[in-house]
DNA sequence: AGAGGTGTTGAGAGCGCTCCCAAAATCAGC
DNA sequence: GCTGATTTTGGGAGCGCTCTCAACACCTCT
C-alpha cells in the first residue's frame, strides 16, 4: 500500500539511487532533477520506510529512554514529566525518536538484553537509577551508546547531572547567613545520589561554618510528602531552629509536621526546600528552594547522547549544570508578603559545565 | 559485528528457517532440533534484529503515544506519569514497545505525516486531546488504527474514557443527600471534553434534584490550583453551601480561597474534588474526590489498539470506565478524623462498559 | 513392498532502503 | 571536435529477517 523509492522514481523519470539521494539531502544532484524529484515526493506526501532505512545503515534514528522501576516518587514530583518533555523536544529537534521504557522487575532483564541486542535504539537514556541498578550495569558492559541522569559515585560512566552538592551547601548556607544557628536536615533516601548529594552539600555547609557535626539533626526521609513529615516528627525534639530539605514534597510534609507542633515557618523553624515544584510559590509561606534546570537536563542529555553516538569511544562525559535558588518566605528572608516576589540569587550564569573525565567529589 | 539468523544456523547445524520457526515459536519444529537451536540461542544471547523483522513482515511491534502540545496541566497533575506506566506496563506484556511522542507545535504536522506513513508503528494512542485536535483528525482520516483517550463529541473514533458525565453526576449528588441545599461547581476548560462531561454530570444532578439552572453557580476553571482558586472567588458571592470541584487540583485552590474568606471546609462549604491525586488523603481536610483508574485507562487502551491492529475494520470502539468514590472529610459525610479511615462507595462493581459503536450522550 | 500421508526441513525470493562502483552525461581546454 | 577530467546518474548487491513452496524423511496402511 504505501509507496517506495521505485515509485517515486518511475514518476519522476530518474533511478531509484537518485530518489534516494534526493531525500538524503546528498550533494551531487543536479538542481533541476532535485526539483523535479522533490516535487513528486511532496505531491505524494511520501515518507521512506524507517526499517528498511534501519536495515540498510544500521542506525535507527530512536534514542532509549530508560526509567527504572521503584522509582516511585517520580510520579508525584512533577520532575519526570518534565525532564520527559526536555528529552522529547530535543529529539525532535535532531530528528530522533523517543523509546520509552519503564522498567518494572519482571521485564526488567528482558528489556536490557533486548535493548542492547536487537537493534532498536540507536542510544539510551537512563534516568534515574539506583546506584546499584542492573540497567546501569548491564549497559556500561556493553558497547550501547548511553547516559545516566544523575552521577553513579561507583562507575566511570557518562552522565549529566545538577551540582546537587554545591546547591545544598548554598542552600543550607543561606539559612546560616540568616542568622540560624541550629540548622538541621531532612535528606532523601541515602542509596539515591541525589539523596547522598545533597546531605554531602549540607555537611559541606556546617563545616564552612566550622561548626561541629550533630548526627541527631540529620533525619532520613524518602522524597515523599509523607517522609518529610515523619523525618520532621523525628527532628523537633532537637528543636532546630531551621531546617535544610532534600526535596519540596517532604518540604511539604515537614511544615504540617511543624504546625501540627503549633510552631511558625519561618518564624520559629525556617525552610528551605529543593526542586522548585510548581505549587512552591504557591504554599503558605511561600517556599524558598532550589530550582533544577529539568527540561534543560533532557535537552543536554540528548544532544550529548547524540553526540556519544556519532563519536564512540571518546572520553567519558562527566556534566554538571548549575541550579538557582529561588528565595520566597519560608526561610525567613522575605515579609511573608502574597507570592508574586520571588527574589532569585543567581548563582553563577553558567550554564553548565563539562568536566571530562574528571572524578567529582 | 551483531549476529545474524544464518550465524545460528550455522552453529546449531540447521537452516535459517529453520532458527526463525524456533524463534517465532512455530510448532512445526521437532522438539529435538527446537532444543537444539535454543541452547545456541540462549548460550549466545541472540535477539532478533528488529528492523530486518519488521521490513519483511510490515509490522514494527511498536505503538506510538502522543500527548498533544497545550495540555500544560497534564504536567503539573500526576495523571500524566501514571497514565504511561499502564500504557508501558501493558505494552510490555504483550511485546509491544512505546514511542512516545510529546508534540510540540513547531514539529506537529511534520510529526503526524512521519506517523502515518513511515511504518514506525503499528498503531497510535492519542492521550487528552483537545476536541479539535489536527492530529485527531489526521489519524481519522488515515489508515493507522488509533485509539484515543478521552472521548470526542464530534468524531467517531475509538475512544476509551472514564465516565465522567456520570461520576459527576454521583458526586454532586452526594453533596445534595447530605443535605446540601445550594451546590456550586468549578469546572474545567469547556473546550475540553472532560471539563465539558463534569460540568454535564453536575447539570443532570441538579436536574435529578428538579431544581432550577442557576447559571451563577457555574464558575470556570482550568484544571490548576491558581484556576480553581479564582474560580472559587466569583462563585463566594453566591454563597454555596457545597461545590463539586472538576479537579483535585483546582479543589486545593479553592479550598484555599474559602479560608481566606474566613470560611470552614467542609462546615460552611462542603468539597467534592476530582481524580484522587495522591495528596488528596493528606489534605486538610482530606478530600472526598472521584477516583479514575487511570492506569487501567492505559492498559485497556494498549489492548484495544493491539485488537484493533490485528482486526482492522470493525466496529468503532467507545469503552466508558467506571469511576469509584471516595468519601473522606471535606465533603462533610465524616467527622474530621485523621486520615487513614477512607470510605470509599464502590459504584458498580463493573470494570469497564464496552458499548460498541454507541453513541454516549 | 509400495502408495499416500504427515511431519519436518531447506532454499529462494523479497521486504525497501543505502552504498559502492561503473556508466553516461557534461564540461573545459586545446 | 576530440580528449580527459568532472559531474551526475543508474544498477547491483546486500542489510537480516519472514514466508511460501518444494523436498525430504518417516510412518501407516493395504
Amino acid at each position: 500500500m504505501p509507496l517506495t523509492l521505485e515509485d517515486i522514481a518511475r514518476l519522476s523519470g530518474v533511478s531509484r539511487s537518485t530518489v534516494s539521494r534526493v531525500i538524503n539531502a546528498d550533494i551531487s544532484v543536479k538542481e533541476a532533477t532535485r526539483q523535479k524529484v522533490l516535487k513528486v515526493i511532496q505531491s505524494i506526501n511520501f515518507q521512506p520506510n524507517l526499517a528498511a532505512r534501519s536495515l540498510a545503515t544500521g542506525r535507527t534514528n530512536i534514542i532509549g529512554l530508560v526509567i527504572p522501576a521503584g522509582v516511585t516518587a517520580l510520579f508525584v514530583d512533577p520532575y519526570f514529566p518534565i525532564f520527559i518533555q526536555g528529552v522529547s523536544a530535543a529529539c525532535n529537534a535532531h530528528g530522533y525518536s523517543v523509546m520509552l521504557w519503564l522498567a518494572e522487575p519482571e521485564f526488567e532483564r528482558r528489556t536490557i538484553n533486548q535493548i542492547l541486542h536487537n537493534g532498536l535504539v540507536d542510544g539510551v537514556i537512563v534516568s534515574s537509577a539506583l546506584i546499584t541498578d542492573p540497567i546501569t550495569i548491564s549497559l556500561s558492559e556493553s558497547h550501547m551508546p548511553f547516559i545516566q541522569v544523575g552521577r553513579n559515585p561507583n562507575l566511570d560512566i557518562n552522565f549529566v547531572d545538577v551540582d546537587n552538592t554545591r546547591a545544598s551547601r548554598e542552600a543550607t548556607m543561606h539559612l546560616f547567613r540568616l542568622g540560624r544557628k541550629s540548622v538541621a536536615t531532612i535528606t532523601g533516601p541515602l542509596n539515591q545520589v541525589a539523596g547522598f548529594d545533597r546531605l554531602q552539600g549540607y555537611q559541606l555547609a556546617v563545616q564552612d561554618r566550622q561548626l561541629p557535626e550533630r548526627p541527631e539533626l540529620v533525619s532520613e526521609g524518602d522524597f515523599t510528602e509523607m517522609g518529610g513529615y515523619t523525618a520532621m516528627l523525628r527532628l523537633l525534639p532537637q528543636h532546630p531552629d531551621a531546617v535544610f530539605v532534600a526535596s519540596d514534597m517532604m518540604a511539604v510534609g515537614a511544615i504540617r509536621a511543624i504546625r501540627e507542633a503549633n510552631l511558625r515557618v519561618p518564624e520559629d523553624i525556617a525552610i528551605v526546600g529543593f526542586d522548585d515544584i510548581p505549587t512552591a510559590a504557591q504554599m503558605d509561606p511561600p517556599l524558598t528552594t532550589v530550582r533544577q534546570p529539568v527540561r534543560s537536563m533532557g535537552a543536554i542529555a540528548v544532544e550529548t547522547l547524540i553526540d556519544l553516538i556519532a563519536n564512540p569511544g571518546v572520553q567519558t562525559r562527566h556534566i554538571l549544570i548549575a541550579t538557582e535558588m529561588v528565595i520566597r518566605s519560608s526561610c525567613g528572608a522575605l515579609k511573608s508578603t502574597t507570592e508574586g516576589g520571588d527574589a532569585r540569587k543567581k548563582s553563577t550564569i553558567e550554564t553548565f559545565i563539562p568536566m571530562s573525565n574528571q572524578a567529582l567529589h
